[in-house]
DNA sequence: AGCAGGATATATACATATGATATAAGGGCG
DNA sequence: CGCCCTTATATCATATGTATATATCCTGCT
């Protein structure tokens, strides 16, 4: 899905301008399975407004630019409705995490041991807004994808804490008490 | 990670050609998370060999186009390293069956319990894929890599398998007997 | 026997996406 | 009072993905 279809579908849940569609894919329930940022939104939108897909509405802010906001037209519903109707491509997962992992047989223990720390951290951190987020009112669509995504971070968490000491075997009296402390959930 | 650095990369386990780079990631234990095709490795291979990281060797073949084989070299290596001190970026994660989910409102259960019994039998095809990928020997690294891919491909056919009927409430009756006795594990 | 499709192998053009930067003003905080 | 974050848009250079081109061999199907 390119980012064009990404904001159709976005704004058939409501209208929206590209600072709001660009936080939603940065923050959001969308942050999980999309990535966009403002280099790629806003082109979209100026393409899907001149071929007549979406509307700009521009609304002016005293001393701020103005917002423009954008809205679907029965055209772009119909093109998002026919781009769902074809199968969805695979998922693609990029993790520089994993690759150092992979590539790291130089790379120390104790290096390889943090990396796997801070990324416990992050996880908890997403899992913890992912938990927030349900106590919205959401759609049946929105709360199987932000559980979806929230088993998957679950899994990830626990795979990490799991096998933390898995690269240790070379020194294995690490001292990083401290640092198992500080992972006791 | 950018390419090129995911090319020194596969380049540090062992010489390879374009070619064999694309497969690994396509279908090797990189694919799952990392990806990249022809257009972007072979304009990096020609890069990084302009810039003294990696050296090429051409095998000539009867009828077919010469195989350049890349080796690292220690320039290249020395980059590696120091890609790899930096902290990696976050994960990045796009599905578009997923985003399909979320602005499916209009799209009839029916499509998307198919959508769904689809992703079930990739997961189930890449778990065997990935279980296979185990028997293998492999270094410490690789083999935490895979198992947390195995991982979070279990975690998503679970929750598939135990969510699917999850948009059918406006049709309770559906007669998907078949579907589900296929589903059997 | 013949032929289609997939594997081997490299390469490039074009469209799209990313990341950094620019502009401009308001609010919170030490 | 200055610094950084948020609001809000936009563009540019570079990186990446998609599709295509070229050429040959092997496998399976009819």
């Amino acid at each position: 899905m390119d980012i064009r279809t990404l904001c159709l579908g976005i704004l058939s849940l409501g209208e929206a301008t590209g600072y709001e569609i660009n936080k939603m894919v940065a923050e959001g329930s969308f942050s999980f399975f999309s990535q966009a940022s403002f280099g790629s939104i806003y082109p979209a939108l100026t393409k899907l407004t001149n071929e007549g897909l979406v509307t700009c509405r521009a609304e002016s802010q005293q001393k701020r630019p103005d917002k423009k906001i954008y809205t679907l037209t029965k055209a772009g519903r119909e093109t998002l409705t026919q781009e769902l109707k074809r199968s969805p491509g695979p998922d693609r997962n990029r993790s520089d995490f994993l690759a150092a992992l992979l590539f790291a047989e130089a790379v120390s223990p104790a290096r390889i041991q943090d990396l796997i720390d801070d990324r416990i951290y992050e996880h908890r951190h997403k899992i913890t807004a992912f938990e927030s987020l349900l106590e919205e009112d959401m759609s049946v669509g929105s709360r199987f994808v932000v559980e979806y995504g929230l088993a998957m971070q679950h899994t990830a968490l626990e795979y990490l804490k799991k096998r933390r000491r898995i690269f240790d075997s070379a020194k294995p009296e690490r001292d990083d008490h401290k640092a198992e402390a500080k992972l006791a959930s």
